[in-house]
RNA sequence: GUGAAUGUAGCUCAAUUGGUUAGAGCGUCGGAUUGUGGUUCCGAAGGUCGCGGGUUCGACCCCCGUCUUUCACCCCA
């Protein structure tokens, strides 16, 4: 028989992995709790219809599409199978995928719960995701993201909230971390400024390319792409964009000033720059035009978050949709929301050996088995160590001491309970601390008190 | 999707530019040690050299294909 394998981009958990991983689910979800978010979940699968569309060319290509059961040929034609379209058949073929994010399945439930649902409404979500990418470091075929969304307010308060949220989410992590900030207005008001309104991902590209390649070659990509010199000139304020973050919005505004919409992004901005500089983050906070993401469905700010010390693709990121659900028959519901790559966060954490060292421990107290007359003993003791909440587990064979100490080592339990006949006939325990190796003679209420 | 590297024991890596029986460290398991782990010593298990084809008297090594992982684009968490 082959060796057996999993496909690729996947990952399987080793329990000490899915212990850092559910620090990570845990810290995220309290916060999401403590700016009031409360949890949905949504199936796995989505029809292909509320997918499909909603993430450009590139991700439709992306999806994974499951293929329908059943006697699924009969319905194609011989004119469509003899095609060999793939994407047209497809479409005969599939009519469910697995979710590519959570955003557009949170949409649908809005829209099919909308009589339900009391606005402004705020909900999280912890699920998988699964994308048909070439899988790097860093990069996954299924990947669990964290979303917290409010749908049915255009306040920018939630703006902040969320800003103010994933500043106590990395706090709490200890990543240090920027938030990027931009506003899709601004860069609808750039490209009216310039007349090139269906180049704006070009020119975004290019521009976050200056850093590495310079002005110059900016300039050259720019007129590669078929942007205007008269462009490119006015341009060059916005290519060159630099200072604090107030000396941005400055530069923006006089280069904007035509653009009524560009001046309602640069508007939105510095409400939220304000709100945000009150706020005393501990994370850096920054204006980056080159932040384009998303670019399909995004209406207004547009978040990122960067870890500092660590070398990987952006660990969180969102916006402002005020249009999602009008694709699927429900306009005027706006939302934003943010999006934090669990996976990504778990690399950085392994790399900067973050975690707390309680988070990771499982179990607090073995009971050595010495053989069948303690072993009743013992299972009393840990009936009265569990009531009281202490994680206990009783080793199950009556193997040699060695083994059994080297369980708990192995495992990192911090304390091994001695119940021999010695203890018993004293009615006592003696209890072991793995890592000084003192040993003590311990009545049941003393060794709960240990705990406390 | 485009271009490029990579793959030897559970892990990290060797194997004299094609030569016969593929090695080491760590880890695992057992013993030294019948109520005491982390140290030490001894021993064992574990490989169709990613998979499939080809060249050759002979392939871990060369060629082709395929899969995996990784890198740069693209896109993104």
């Amino acid at each position: 028989m082959a060796k057996p394998s999993i496909p690729k981009g996947t990952r399987d958990f080793s329990p000490v992995e899915m212990a850092k991983r559910n620090y990570i689910f845990n810290t995220i979800r309290e916060v999401f709790h403590l700016f009031g978010f409360q949890q949905i979940e949504t199936p796995a699968m989505e029809n292909l219809s509320t997918l499909m569309g909603k993430y450009g060319e590139e991700g439709d290509k992306l999806l994974f599409k499951i293929l329908n059961s059943g006697d699924f040929l009969s319905e194609a034609t011989d004119e469509e199978l003899a095609s060999r379209n793939t994407l047209k058949l497809a479409s005969k073929l599939c009519e469910k995928g697995l979710r590519y994010d959570l955003t557009v399945p949170f949409a649908r439930f809005v829209v099919m719960h909308r009589n339900e649902i009391s606005f402004p409404f705020k909900r999280y979500q912890i699920q998988p995701v699964w994308r048909a990418d070439r899988p790097q470091k860093g990069r996954y075929r299924e990947f669990y993201q964290c979303d917290a969304d409010v749908v049915g307010s255009d306040s920018l308060l939630n703006e902040v909230e969320l800003i103010l949220m994933t500043d106590e989410v990395f706090h709490r992590f200890g990543i240090r971390t920027c938030i990027k900030v931009n506003n899709r207005k601004i860069l609808s008001g750039i490209a009216e400024i310039i007349g090139e309104p269906d180049k704006i991902v070009d020119i975004t590209v290019a521009i976050d390319k200056l850093d590495k390649i310079g002005l110059e070659k900016v300039n050259e990509e720019l007129r590669e792409k078929n942007i205007s010199e008269k462009a490119i000139a006015l341009l060059q304020p916005i290519i060159l964009l630099q200072g604090t973050n107030r000396e941005k919005l400055q530069t923006l505004q006089s280069v904007l000033a035509s653009s009524e919409i560009g001046m309602k992004g640069i508007e939105e901005l510095t409400y939220i720059l304000d709100k945000v500089e009150n706020a005393n983050l501990r994370a850096t906070f920054e204006i980056d035009l080159t932040l384009a993401r998303g670019l399909n469905y995004y209406t207004g700010a547009i978040f990122e978050v960067k870890a500092l010390d660590v070398q990987i693709g952006s660990i969180t990121g969102g916006g402002r949709y005020d249009n999602l659900t009008g694709v699927f028959g429900m306009p005027g519901v706006s939302g934003v929301g943010i999006s934090y790559g669990a996976d990504r966060i778990f690399d950085v954490l392994n790399q900067l050996d973050l975690y707390p060292k309680d988070s990771l421990q499982t179990t607090q107290i073995l009971f050595v088995n010495f053989g069948k007359t303690e072993e009743e003993y013992c299972i009393a003791c840990a009936r009265q160590l569990r009531k009281e909440g202490i994680r206990t587990e009783i080793y199950p064979e009556a193997s040699k001491m060695k083994k059994q100490m080297g369980y708990a080592d192995g495992k990192q339990i911090p304390y091994v309970a001695l119940a021999g006949e010695n203890e018993i006939a004293a009615g006592k325990i003696t209890v072991k601390n793995m890592s000084n190796g003192e040993q003590k003679l311990l009545s049941i209420d003393e060794l709960i008190a240990l705990f406390k």
